[in-house]
DNA sequence: AATGGGGTATTCATATTCGAATATGAATTG
DNA sequence: CAATTCATATTCGAATATGAATACCCCATT
């Protein structure tokens, strides 16, 4: 087995010559001789055990495969430019479009102001939200960062979890002083609530472990957004995050304890993009405002906890 | 200016060491000895002017700005081994999906069939076609590779122009039989026509060089396909494409020479996947065929105006 | 037909890079 | 607390890659 793995030096004399047409012309833009780039593709191809050029005199010819293999090395090249570029600071594009995928409560009540304060420390990016439970569009690109409920299963993605939110019930403070407050789970069914519509959601909230069913709610709708909502109009008793809840003077935490579950939070992305500053960015701070509102939620989920 | 840029090895043993946390180990991997990798990793904190880890007993602490590098370097390294892959000819997965995006005629009446030969070549590849006349679907990674008709502006797309399609107007024999055919273009409006209906639709036409006007048409829509049906179902007199055409033999071209337009055709893809085997399989495939389909069209086109 | 300018291949002295051996320092372990 | 282990730094002779010079080939031009 000769299969030693050819010095990445060889490959920046391949591509010159390939630009080039010739040995005396790579050798030209690389600033070293002609006899040496020629040694360099005579060892590459001896390394890789195959011809890549059709040699004549007037230069170079790449064969078929020499062809193929070009846009790899362009590749090395590209990504040997963008570091050299990043290692000497020279302000490597904090413009551009950055595209974040959520779910709506996420998208809609948490990551406004953590967006906003994106833009006030890099103006120049552009932020498109897409909103959306799609657990695939990363793969298809719909999106750059992705902020999950689930553990991504994509090796090309890179994930980093943050913790988990926090939920639990919690009513307004009006209809409280109306209705009185739940003290057990049995208690619930005889006061208003607010929860899922269709089966296929509820057994979403029983797989959690939680026993609900249909008819305990008396406000029924599959949107978070419009449940959430409805919550802080006191229509009803209802589930929603320990975090937002706090936002919210007016709602308060019941039944601290006895229902509760947690949601574990990643943020996403692909990649290929780790190697775009503005992508970096913005997964960066994603990350860590997520985690600060992650510890917020489960400050919040033990003062409930504590307060009964 | 001390500014050459560090050899390419150099960023290989930079590689190993943050990887492997230290200069030994680093050395390890590579097959080379502590001591090269140390001079490397010197050579290019020299290079590139600034340090890249903070030394230690125990190992080599990547610093910040080092860290910034690694996603570089691994790039590098990625298009290093694809690049490997490639040149020993491992089948470098046919394997995966392209998304191609296409308009309704191209995508519904030409790209079957071709799509099913390339089936046929690569078994493993699985096909997405989005039909859509948007431009920027590429930018936006809705698709991988877009067959255009209008010459793309985007400096990273790598787009190869195919030739013209050359549309003309046909008629049904059966609507021949009955109606006859119209000798000049001021006998059209006393014919049945298939047109356009939206005045937005109406001026691209005339854009191109036309004189046609609403009225002209009693059969109006502004998709190409449902006008393409009316035309095969023997409706009236209409714009098809001639390669088209001649495949359904009852169509037959009328008024060749007198209204007659070309379409550029181009198929186009990022400059990225040019280093993904099946996306380059594809884009070579795509066009071929769509070459073989354009001289079909000019063949076609010919014929009718020499038959006339 | 000669000539000059493009290219490749070859040779050999030289400059560079590398590896083996070793010194050294800081933790960890018995 | 000494022994061990794992790391970096240093030195120096050997291996290797490099560059300058040169031979040679082909083609276009004069």
């Amino acid at each position: 087995m000769t299969d030693t793995s050819p010095g990445w030096e060889l490959y920046r004399s391949f591509l010159a010559v390939v630009r080039e047409g010739s040995l005396s012309g790579g050798a030209r833009v690389l600033g070293i001789t002609q006899p040496t780039v020629g040694r360099h593709i005579d060892a590459l191809e001896q390394a890789l055990g195959t011809a890549l050029f059709t040699r004549s005199q007037g230069g170079l010819a790449p064969t078929e495969l020499g062809l193929a293999l070009v846009p790899h090395a362009e590749a090395m090249s590209m990504a040997a430019e963008a570091l050299q570029r990043a290692a000497s600071g020279e302000a490597e594009e904090d413009r551009g479009t950055v595209r974040i995928t959520a779910s709506e409560m996420i998208g809609i009540e948490v990551l406004p102001p953590i967006l906003t304060r994106f833009r006030e420390k890099h103006p120049r990016v552009a932020v498109e939200l897409v909103i959306s439970n799609r657990t695939d569009d990363l793969i298809r690109r719909d999106a750059d960062i992705a902020i999950r409920m689930v553990r991504p299963t994509q090796s090309s993605l890179v994930a980093r979890k943050i913790g988990v939110v926090k939920l639990g019930f919690h009513g307004h403070r009006k209809l409280i002083e109306e209705v009185g407050v739940p003290a057990t789970l049995e208690d619930l069914p005889r006061f208003p609530a607010v929860g899922f519509d269709r089966e296929a959601s509820i057994r979403r909230v029983r797989d959690l472990g939680v026993e609900v069913s249909r008819s305990m709610f008396s406000f029924r709708c599959d949107s978070d957004i419009a449940q959430f909502a409805a919550l802080r109009a006191g229509f009803g008793f209802g589930v929603c995050q320990y975090a937002l809840g706090r936002r919210y003077p007016d709602l308060v935490p019941v039944l601290s304890g006895k229902l509760n579950f947690d949601l574990d939070v990643w943020v996403v992305m692909h990649e290929d993009l780790k190697t775009s500053r503005r992508m970096r960015l913005m997964f960066d701070h994603l990350a860590e405002e997520m985690s600060l509102y992650v510890r917020e939620g489960e400050v919040a989920a033990r003062d409930a906890l504590k307060a009964q």
